[in-house]
DNA sequence: GTATATTTGTGTTTTAGAACATAGTTCTAT
DNA sequence: ATAGAACTATGTTCTAAAACACAAATATAC
C-alpha cells in the first residue's frame, strides 16, 4: 500500500507535460489506470513485431530503440531520456512495433493504456497537440538522420553520436565525461558502423586529443572539434 | 471568375480526409482560404530554412522532397502523390523548414493557412487524429528508410526504390512500365548512390531480365525478383 | 531546327570501411 | 573468488562503391 501511493505521487509528479492538460476527472482514471514496470539492465522492454498497447514514460535509466537489420545487424533509431514518452507512435499508426525497445540500464517505466491516451487525445485538442508536436519533431530528427548516416563519414558518424549521448544524458559532475556507460558495440549501432571502426575511430579522437576514455567512459576535451568533425561529415 | 469557381470545386471534392471531418462552418472558412498554386516542372515549391505557413496537399502532379547532405549531394527523403499532405511537419515542430519540395512535372498544390488547420484540429478531435496518424506513419517509414538507406547494398537500394515507386505512382496502361519520367540523377538520390552507380546497377538488372528500359522509362518483368533482391539487400 | 547543355553509358582507378584474425582485458554470474 | 563469456584493441586483407574520365545520346532553349 505505501508502493501503490508512492507510484501514485510519482505518476502526477512525472508526468508534467500530460498532467498539465487533462481534467480533474481524466486524471482520475488515468491515476487508477497506470501502472510502474521496473526493468533491468538489457532487459527488453518491448519486441519488433509486438502490438502497442501503451503509452510509455521513461521516469528514470536510459533506454534505446533499436531495429535488427540486414543480417542482424542491430541499429540504434533513438535514445530515450527520462521524462520522455515513447512507445505510441506504431499504435497510432495501427501497426505493430517495427522497432524494439531495451533498457542501457536498470529504468523505472510508466505504462499508460493507448486505448486511454487516445480517447483523452480525441476530446482534448491540447493533449492531441502535444502529440503532434512531438511525433513532428521525431520525424525532423529522423529526416535529418537519413542524410547523416549516409552520407558522413564513420569520423562524422561517431564525433555526432558523442554530441548526441551529451545532449540526451548530459555531463557528470566533472563537466565533460558523458554520463552514460555504453559498450562499443552499441555506440557502434548508434552510428551505423562496425565494432572495430568505432573502436578504431574511437582511439583516433584519444590521439588527436579531442575526447579520453578511461573503459567506457568518455571524456569530452574539444567540443568545438567535435562539432566541426561532425558538420564536416 | 469561372476560373474561382472551379477552384472551389476542387478544393471540396479534392480534399476527402480533411473535407470529411469539417462541419460546415469550417468548411466555409476553409473554402475561402484555400488557394490552388500551379508549379511547372522542376520548380520549387518550398526550400530549406523557409518558414512554414500552409499546409498542402497535391492535387495533381508528382512532388519529390529532398535534402541537400554533405558537400550539396541531395537525397530524396520521400516522394508525394496527388491526394497527399505536406508541408506541415515543420509548422507542428515550430521549425523552419528542413527539406526542400520539387514539382518532379507540372503540379497543382492546394494550400491552406497552417493556423486554420490547427485552431481546427484543436477542436476537432477527428482531424487532430487524422494528423497524428500521418505523422505515425511517416515516422515508421523513416525509420525503415535509416536501416534499408545504410545496410542493403546498391542492388537492393535501387530495388526498393523501383518498388517505391511503382507503388507510389502505379503502373501504365501496359500494366508493366512504372509512371514517372525521373532522371537516373533523381533514381540516384532516392536510393542514396551515384548516378553512375545507378546507370551500372539498373543496365545489369535489364541483362538479367528484370527490367526493361527505353530511355527513362522503366518496364518491370520480374517484380518478384526485385522484391527479394530488395529483401536480401 | 539547330546548337548547346545535360544526361546516359562504360571503362578504369582509388579508397573507405567491412571482414577476418587473434590477443589481451574486463565483466558477470555462480 | 574464479571461470567463462563478452568486450576491447589492433593488425591485415578484401571488396563494394565512390571518384574520375570520356564518349555517345538526349533533351532544352533559342
Amino acid at each position: 500500500m505505501a508502493g501503490k501511493k508512492k507510484d501514485v505521487i510519482d505518476i502526477s509528479s512525472s508526468l508534467p507535460d500530460i498532467w498539465r492538460m487533462l481534467t480533474d476527472a481524466e486524471r482520475e482514471i488515468l491515476r487508477s489506470n497506470a501502472r510502474i514496470v521496473h526493468f533491468k539492465k538489457n532487459e527488453l522492454i518491448y519486441l519488433e513485431d509486438d502490438t502497442p498497447r501503451e503509452l510509455m514514460c521513461l521516469f528514470s535509466g536510459k533506454v534505446k530503440i533499436f531495429k535488427s537489420g540486414v543480417g542482424g545487424r542491430s541499429q540504434i533509431i533513438r535514445i530515450i531520456r527520462p521524462i520522455q514518452y515513447f512507445g505510441y507512435r506504431a499504435y497510432f499508426a495501427r501497426e505493430n512495433y517495427v522497432t524494439a525497445a531495451m533498457a542501457f540500464e536498470s529504468c523505472a517505466v510508466c505504462m499508460i493504456p493507448m486505448e486511454l491516451i487516445e480517447r483523452f487525445l480525441r476530446e482534448n485538442g491540447n493533449l492531441a497537440f502535444f502529440f503532434i508536436q512531438m511525433l513532428s519533431v521525431d520525424l525532423g530528427i529522423a529526416d535529418q538522420r537519413v542524410v547523416n548516416l549516409t552520407q558522413k563519414h564513420v569520423r562524422g558518424r561517431l564525433a555526432e553520436s558523442l554530441l548526441a549521448l551529451k545532449e540526451s544524458y548530459g555531463l557528470e559532475e566533472d563537466g565533460a565525461t558523458i554520463n552514460i556507460y555504453l559498450a562499443r558495440e552499441d555506440l557502434a549501432s548508434l552510428s551505423n558502423m562496425t565494432t572495430s571502426n568505432a573502436i578504431r575511430t574511437l582511439s583516433n579522437f584519444v590521439n588527436e586529443r579531442i575526447i579520453a576514455i578511461d573503459g567506457r567512459k568518455i571524456k569530452i576535451i574539444d567540443e568545438e572539434r567535435l562539432h566541426k568533425i561532425s558538420r564536416m561529415g
